[in-house]
RNA sequence: GGUGGAAUGGCCGAGUGGUCAAUGGCAACAGACUGUAAAUCUGUCGACGGGAGUCUACCAUGGUUCAAAUCCAUGUUCCACCA
């Protein structure tokens, strides 16, 4: 099967992404498929670091606002909306350029990581997390230790969403996940992918990442969820519990001062970076930046073409 | 000046004679991850050592005791109240 060769700009949250892929985009005429699972909520816009509307009429941005904040959207639908949207756009002749920073969304396109068919159901999912609060977690995964016992062995005991997910398989297919893991076939979409990862030290990193939050937290995050909120956006709806939602939205219900929720956004945020570097460690093939110093751009953009035109850049 | 209270590991904070290298939280670091992933969860966290263990530790000094972060004395600093 011929792969077909993809590029995708990775790297911390607050590393520089946006800015350098926008001037590559324009230099070579690719779209951009945002790989943001926070981005593709609509009215979710300062908080996510949406790119502006005036940069998305220059460059076509896809994958962003594509659904509402009390919508379900897994990375199953990511990985399939992704897919058809980047052969679109290489049937038009242009040159598709992941940006983004959620690595469980990369790990699905690109690694072959998900199984083919897996039901899903909320009810029985619900049944399960009402069972955890109210016996506690340690009997659930005593029950999936009955009917899934290589699952209960991988998850930890209070793992209870994942030991939920276990449980929800079995529930729906008789089968144990671990087998259909194991046995099952894998979602490949063909893709070809090298990564370009952004780095920076990580002490220059956090101090961004708060520097980041303080402009947005005055520059209206605050009043975006207030309008959320207003809409019936809670957290009862995942997204919002997203950096600086779920802390918005306590100070919001008098829980929390404003520099609090700043604060407590800023720790959340740099404990999501520490983990994103922590997945993106073992993508591969990944050639890295230091962007500290200088943006590397011209090298990247070399290294691009290449990839697209076939070559091994993996070094 | 008087009276009362407090000083604990990077920070906050529990511990009031042995089971204490010291609960818990934060920060820091490492990790897991199959349709919620910016979610969810785990581990490490005084020093040296692979480990058994050894050493240094609860403001300072001295003391009581088989044994002290815990009791006593003195000193230092801080807080509160009264002058």
């Amino acid at each position: 099967m011929n792969r077909q060769p993809v590029v995708a700009l990775i790297g911390a949250t607050a590393v520089g992404k946006t800015a350098l892929s926008i001037s590559i985009a324009e230099k070579l005429k690719a779209e951009i498929i945002s790989v943001d699972s926070r981005q593709v909520y609509r009215y979710m816009d300062i908080g996510t670091d949406k790119i502006s509307l005036s940069f998305r009429r220059e460059i076509p941005h896809h994958m962003i606002d594509i659904a509402d904040p009390d919508e379900k959207f897994t990375v199953s639908d990511f990985a399939e909306k992704t897919s058809q949207t980047v052969r679109r756009i290489i049937e038009r002749d242009k040159i598709p350029l992941f940006v983004g920073g959620t690595p469980f969304y990369y790990n699905a396109l690109f690694h072959a990581s998900l199984n083919s068919e897996l039901p899903s159901d909320e009810n029985v999912r619900e049944k399960y997390e009402t069972l955890a609060n109210s016996q506690g977690a340690e009997l659930l995964h005593m029950r999936l230790e009955q009917v899934d016992p290589v699952s209960a062995e991988r998850l930890h005991k209070n793992d209870v969403k994942r030991v939920t997910r276990a449980l929800e398989i079995f529930d729906l297919t008789g089968k144990a996940a671990s087998e259909i893991f194991k046995t099952g076939e894998k979602r490949d979409y063909g893709f070809d992918v090298l990564y370009i990862g952004l780095s920076r030290p990580r002490e220059e990193l956090f101090s961004r990442i708060a520097i980041r939050l303080e402009e947005e937290f005055s520059s209206g995050f605050p009043e975006e969820v207030e309008w959320l909120l207003k809409n019936g956006f809670d957290e009862r709806f995942n997204p919002l519990k997203g950096l600086g939602y779920r802390e918005l939205i306590e100070y919001h219900r008098g829980k929390l001062k404003l520099n609090e929720a700043l604060e407590a956004s800023i720790s959340r945020t740099k404990a999501f970076c520490r983990r994103q570097q922590t997945w993106f460690k073992k993508f591969s093939p990944a050639v890295w930046f230091d962007v500290s110093e200088s943006n590397h751009e011209a090298e990247i953009l070399n290294l691009i073409q290449r990839h697209l035109n076939g070559e091994d850049v993996s070094q």
